[in-house]
DNA sequence: TTCGTTGTCACCCACTTAGTGACTACATGT
DNA sequence: ACATGTAGTCACTAAGTGGGTGACAACGAA
């Protein structure tokens, strides 16, 4: 029985869906209570008892908890699904006033020169995995696309490949293992696939403590995004260049023909 | 052009959705500059230039922003789209994280000792809203409603009444205007509707500032709901109560049969 | 070299929040 | 009625966080 962990993560959670650390943990002891009193909530909880009003009367202005206005007032959590389902509409209505403000507000566009070799990092998970569907569903004419890892192939990324493959642009997928190829084949019918060689992934340069490699993407031969894993935070990092001209891009296209795609496309 | 209320609304949800003044502000300037240095940042937004490099790294870390390490470094912020999809995608996943911690958590169901009288106190807007579509779909017979304000006839409400209409209850649904009853008959056609008079709603004891109220549930005689809004607050406040012999139900039956239902409903 | 710019740090101040205790009102049993 | 433990509010402290500012070294362009 790891509930304590369980515990943990669930206050933690809370915590970052915005909860004081009191307020959490409150939540969570109601949740395992059924119905309690400021006592016994104190008690299960260790937040001190004269804080636990305080705590609840916020859970409870946020449609979390329920309250028996009697002596000794009864706390209740609300149910799980609807828990959630509370939190869902509070951050989904927030996210749709953040669209409508920043969609009505002006853009400043002063004579924006843009250089030439621009090279941009960003990181997070959830942030380049939206940029790699955005870049694909953008593509005119081929995607080149390497997966380093299993899980980066989300149901979201075999979308954007599948809708853009009905547009006539080609698919060229490849994954570091044979399992993996297959999962893709069978995900995304259309694509040619194949096998990279850890050659250069783990490649000459090979310090010690590998930076595993997370995506390539080779957009139209023109638009570069390459990320990798860092091997203790798991944080994902990539870099990202548009232009057939840049840098980064001619690098990058050098290597795909050479290394990659050679055995399938004699490549330009 | 609102462009500056906009803007500041945008730097407000953007903290309630977890970022820090200086992220948000950060943010929101970037989402209008298409590009920038943090010395124009900081000009355009009131941030401390020096500080510019603390709130766009978070901005970065959390897929918000990209970053070109040059020098001067230039900042950008992703699309709009791109942005609301990651902050939507961090959410679900904290929301799902907590779901199944919450779910594998032991309950502590200590000799649990429901009493009788029990009425409950719930407030803010999404809850109540969650509680009352729960409600309505754990109906076996009955359902009355009275709505007292139109922007409480969400699209989720308008399911849960056609979902448990087809499941043979009785539905009926109170409107306090002529407008709000037809809308209700087109959106749930199969509710025997009618509308209340102001009577007891407004009613004898009203003391200045009317408590407008909000909605008003019956689920099979046997469960009360009762919300009002606040006038000034504008808080939804509701109260709450299960059980046919719970003291709360029993008035609401009785208010319901004279006053309410009389006209259509001879009524036990 | 020189001077403005760029980026990093270290710091202060105000505010929030975790944690504690005083005190009043209440409820219970005798 | 009384006394004793419980319930609830409030006021306070201490620690941490975030907004705000300046010192300073590294850099880049005249």
């Amino acid at each position: 029985m790891d509930t304590t962990e369980n515990v943990e993560e669930a206050i933690n959670v809370l915590q970052q869906l915005g909860l004081k650390e009191y307020e959490a943990r409150c939540f969570v002891g109601l949740s395992r209570l059924r119905s309690g009193t400021a006592k016994k909530l104190s008690k299960m909880t260790e937040v001190p008892r004269t804080r636990v009003y305080d705590a609840v009367r916020v859970l409870e202005s946020q449609g979390l908890v329920e309250v028996q206005h009697s002596s000794p007032q009864e706390f209740r959590a609300v149910s799980l699904e609807e828990a959630t389902e509370t939190l869902r509409d509070q951050y989904e209505a927030r996210v749709e006033r953040l669209e409508y403000a920043l969609n009505t507000v002006d853009i400043i566009d002063e004579g924006d020169n843009t250089p030439v070799q621009q090279v941009w990092a960003l990181s997070g998970q959830s942030g380049i995995e939206n940029r790699t569907d955005q870049l694909i569903k953008e593509a005119t004419d081929e995607v080149v696309l390497v997966i380093g890892d299993e899980s980066l192939l989300t149901a979201d990324l075999v979308d954007s490949l599948n809708e853009v493959v009905s547009n006539g642009v080609t698919l060229i997928i490849g994954a570091l293992t044979e399992p993996l190829e297959e999962q893709i084949q069978t995900k995304v019918p259309d694509a040619t696939t194949f096998i990279t060689g850890l050659e250069w992934l783990h490649s000459e340069n090979a310090t010690e403590d590998e930076t595993a490699i997370g995506r390539l993407l080779l957009i139209d031969r023109s638009t570069i995004l390459v990320s990798s894993i860092m091997p203790d935070s798991k944080e994902e990092q990539a870099i990202f260049g548009e232009g057939f001209g840049n840098g980064l891009v001619v690098i990058a296209r050098r290597l795909m023909a050479q290394g990659l795609v050679a055995a399938h496309d004699p490549g330009q």
